[in-house]
RNA sequence: UCCUCGGUAGCUCAACGGUAGAGCACCCGGCUGUUAACCGGGUGGCUGUUGGUUCGAAUCCAACCCGGGGAGCCA
């Protein structure tokens, strides 16, 4: 509900109408659509919190308004007053007859048309493409994970550290960076706020980081963007049980608050909503290893070592109904820093935590090296630079300590939650390979 | 980088060797309850680019450009 006294503009959002039933009302917005038959035009009015039909009788308005409205071009931008009335032939059981009606703008010819595009030509108009329905919807469920996620680390105390986007060197070594001139020296855009976070966490105990990434990959695929945004959350003194239990809860309770409070806008997206439902702790726990066999009994060509392609976690997360954690990977294929299990040296304390309908790994975590000699030896092995890194060492000669967080990404949550084909539509500016525009 | 599918009106698509079409958008006309309204008329094309095969190419062939999907990499 908005606070419409709060920002006395003189006007009732779409979204309230129904608190004002045989009120005359003053509605700002633009024109969504018009249908017309003859002495009677039906316009469809959106106004950012909804859309609402407006009633205009040839009979009841002054000439001069009833021209305009037949002349109105879509999205043209109007002013109009009307009397509220509950009415089941209106698209949302409401309409409006309309009293007046002011033109702010005539819109020029709109590129958009109710009927049917493709989704390059949508992503060409990307600046208009966001007043569609279904882009609202979606974009509302983007919100309230977002929302959903500070409140949940909020609750919990945690304190939200903000870490730097321009870094003088890689987080993880492997991925490829986007570079850039800092005053004559090379830096790079951020990949992953974790090694901040785990020098805020030494500090204020819990923390997070909340903001955006970039990874330079040229990768094309339904879930991968250049940009895009990564909650990370990092906790002193946690151990690898202490970290899958936050990521479930976390997990969980964000579904749970986007069922509650976005079920019109899952319903508009025709998402199975009975699947949502089922996401609540415990979320099945299986070891790398059993990952393994399990694919080799599903017939897939993999060995020990190797580490699964997005196939092979659609099977994986195919055998449940709920998020899964595949926990303890071989050290070989996982990043620097995370600590080896001490009764298996061979694997590490990690999990991914893979989506169901196959929208894979939505969460990374792992428990940290906290021993200073271990982190050098496998920085050396890493060719990770001792110069660049030296203030991360410093975090284990300085009051070291078990520590664990994990990484979640936001758009392949959205699109899992929402149930889209591609994260291209989680994000309102999507950043893909060959798209730099809008 | 590789595999695969595709580029025809502003948009979504049809025509698959023989005169390039429909729906929507836009313009004109009709309709007082429409639901992506409907009905009648009109405007709108170097068929991605270059070259080849052919009497004749949107259609067949080659290269290139652009895009979708997938692989690798990852969240």
């Amino acid at each position: 509900m908005r606070c419409e006294g709060g920002l006395q503009l003189g006007q009732v959002y779409i979204e309230n109408l129904s608190r004002h039933v045989e009120e005359e009302v003053t509605i700002k917005g633009w024109l969504y659509n018009r249908r017309s038959s003859g002495k009677i035009q039906f316009l469809m009015i959106r106004d950012g919190s909804g859309i609402v039909q407006g009633v205009v009788a040839k009979s009841e308005v002054s000439p001069e308004a009833f021209a305009l409205a037949s002349e109105l071009t879509q999205e043209s931008s109007i002013i109009i007053k009307g009397l509220v009335r509950r009415d089941k032939r209106a698209p949302g059981g409401y309409e409006l007859t309309i009293s007046d009606l002011q033109l702010v703008q005539m819109a020029d010819e709109y590129p958009i048309t109710p009927k049917e595009h493709g989704t390059e030509f949508l992503m060409d108009h990307r600046h208009l493409w966001l007043r569609s329905r279904r882009q609202h919807a979606i974009l509302r469920v983007r919100n309230e994970i977002i929302t959903g996620i500070r409140d949940f680390f909020d609750e919990r105390e945690f304190v939200l550290i903000d870490t730097p986007l321009l870094t003088p060197a890689a987080c993880e070594g492997t991925t490829t960076l986007f570079e850039t001139d800092y005053f004559g020296e090379q830096a790079f855009l951020a990949q992953s706020g974790q090694l901040y976070a785990e020098a805020a966490a030494m500090a204020f105990g819990k923390v997070y980081c909340f903001g955006p990434t970039f990874r330079a990959e040229k990768s094309k695929t339904r879930r991968h963007l250049m940009e895009f945004w990564m909650v990370e959350p990092e906790v002193a003194y946690a151990d690898h049980e202490d970290n899958m239990r936050l990521q479930e809860e976390l997990v969980s309770y964000v579904v749970q608050r986007v069922l509650e409070h976005r079920r019109p806008e899952l319903e508009s997206l025709e998402r199975d909503i009975s699947r949502l439902e089922k996401v609540v702790p415990p979320f099945p726990r299986i070891p790398y290893d059993e990952a393994i066999e399990r694919l080799q009994k599903a017939g897939v060509d993999i060995e020990w070592g190797a580490d699964f392609g997005g196939g092979d976690e659609t099977i994986l997360a195919e055998e449940f109904d709920r998020p899964v954690f595949v926990h303890r990977y071989p050290a070989k294929i996982k990043a620097f820093y995370m600590k080896p299990d001490p009764d298996r040296p061979e694997v590490v304390l990690c999990d991914d935590l893979l989506a169901p309908e196959g929208y894979g790994e939505i969460i990374g975590g792992s428990q940290r090296i906290d021993d200073l000699n271990l982190l050098r030896r496998r920085m050396e092995e890493h060719d990770l630079p001792e110069e660049t890194y030296g203030w991360y060492l410093d975090l284990r000669r300085y009051g070291s300590v078990p520590h664990s967080g994990f990484g979640l990404g936001l758009e392949r949550t959205v699109a899992w939650i929402c149930g889209l084909p591609h994260v291209r539509e989680t994000i309102p500016f999507p950043r893909l390979i060959n798209r730099l525009y809008p």
